[in-house]
DNA sequence: AATGAATGAGAGTTCATTCAT
DNA sequence: TATGAATGAACTCTCATTCAT
């Protein structure tokens, strides 16, 4: 049998571009099987459906994030500072890949009300970044206060990818790591953290 | 000639709430039209385009924030942290208006690799936006530093709110607010204004 | 506002022998839309869907049959024999109307198995037929027996209607009345009956 | 080589059932392979086209039914009453193999209009069918009589079929070959035969 | 101005069929 | 031969927009 024009993983990867910048329903079939090299038709022999796939898009962006990103935080070898540092820069590179945004965000907007069902795994990711990031905090602050000050750290990055696509400026991005790092700093008695 | 059913603001202030919740693309016009009480065909009478539909409710939505928002920074009369305190008072109020979310930040994610035409206002808007926020925070930083920390803070404001909207859950926003003030307030050395 | 190309009732006409003539599965919305002198899009402006289309079909098929050829059975001005010629000659011109065939026939075939939520309509024509007949049988034979008769009867029409579509050749379905009326002459004694 | 997955005869009478539940135009290719244990592309290994397989398994129906059916009309060794006893038997069975319905039947709905170059073997078939029965008739009427009830008794058993999958009640079958026995038996005159 | 009717373009999806291993 | 991959055509249905009263 004939080998696959590209690895299911590469197909994940293009769609999760696709979606990001177009958004959900700004997106076409057409436009998804053309980022993969296929014809419509042949594209639905591997997804035959626009909703399943987002949701293989979903569950495959926040698997990725999870190794690539939330991993990070639970790498015990380094400071709390080191690996926030890590994660920024991570941050840095997945939100820029082939575009500027966060494809979590994007589907939110475009979801939230009109399809609410799509909300569950988009939450799902965004509490497994905020545990990273409260595993982080947890050496200053209690399990409570860590969660709350991680939950804002979520909120600062997405704002900030949002006005980084807005201007095209990943600085905003960068900025939001450094705040953060900044709590973390040695220096920082945990009264301060905001 | 017979007046309009409902007077053009309120026209608009509809369409807003309806693109806000649905984005540009998952928006229809007999979406656009049911919420102003039009027969789809008859809206057509007002606005006989989409585009130019949603250039009018990104600038009325502009002027409006610009009234109701962006003014509260320019009252000499009350101090920096009174003001910001209204201004997060009147954005809970407007950013919970019929559904949670930033009609700006929204467009921006639909429209800004597929329309990018559309960007033009959308940056004006958090442009002024932020030149509100430098205002409040000339008095303690310069020009420069200002509009830095301004620009922060609104991209504060729209991750918050696209959190809140994924939680259903307001308080994102007002905490944003929050550590806001505590930069302003009358304690706070601007050396350490995050 | 425009008047309507054509009147919901020549529609629904239309369509039923669009329907009686290709099938349910081989009929296409562009036929349909076609038999009444749409475009496809300007066909669904009337009907949004091509299975809620059958229904009204059949339901309107049903209704013009109740009206049309069930309802001479009940005429008591006349005798038996009389209505059941009548009932053979209405038959033969509605079952011969635009092609041979019977539309609650060929749906049945279409339907029966693959959608077989479709039959409940088709079951309620074959048995108020059959009731109509069982009436015109009452006079001579129990209603149990009548009804058994009656359902025998209506099984001969469709058999008829579809050798008389094979064959191009509607003899077949006046010979169905033809056997009938033998049986409900004077000179036939009930115990005969067949 | 490999021999075929199942036999040739195998695969034309599971199509043959496919295509009776479902018809021409509601059977894909993909029914069809999976009703053979095949996958699609397989599949076009023994049947290369639609029509040329439909068109495989209407002389194999045929083929079958002359065998199993029609030649029971000319065993010679039987009286023309227990003949037609055996072929009601045989029918019942063949028109409820697998689900109620009559493959030629079906077919002639689907196709009559849409396909009319399907007709010839349907016709072929019915003709075949007539044949038989008239062989039986032959000993009480003319050619030419036999032949009108004979063609009588295929529509009645075609329209039985279809009301016993209406209702999903082989009883209509059975009573189509009491009502052909009565006018065979003993004490029928040939002036009585309907 | 208001509105039901109408439509071209295009979106999502299916299907018969072919390709290539 | 067997099969997963690939595809053009066609199908159901949607949508922004226009027509005609």
């Amino acid at each position: 049998m004939r080998p696959l024009k590209i690895p299911r993983d590469e197909l994940l990867q293009r769609c999760a571009c696709t979606f990001k910048r177009l958004g959900y329903h700004g997106t076409t079939m057409d436009a998804l099987a053309g980022a993969c090299g296929f014809t419509k038709a042949s594209f639905y022999h591997h997804y035959s459906n626009k909703e399943f796939l987002l949701r293989d898009v979903l569950e495959w962006t926040h698997q990725r994030a999870s190794t690539l990103l939330f991993a990070l935080a639970y790498d015990e070898a380094l400071t709390a500072h080191e690996r926030l540092t890590k994660m920024g820069r991570r941050a840095m590179g997945m939100f820029q890949d082939d575009a500027i945004g966060c494809l979590m965000g994007v589907i939110a907007v475009d979801a939230s009300y009109g399809k609410p069902e799509l909300m569950a795994p988009i939450r799902a990711f965004f509490d497994d970044w905020a545990k990273a990031f409260a595993h982080l905090l947890g050496e200053q602050l209690g399990e409570v206060q860590a969660l709350v000050v991680a939950r804002r750290w979520v909120a600062d990055y997405e704002g900030a990818i949002l006005l980084a696509r807005v201007y095209d400026d990943p600085a905003y991005i960068e900025a939001v790591t450094e705040r953060a790092l900044a709590l973390l700093g040695p220096g920082a008695p945990p009264s301060q953290i905001q």
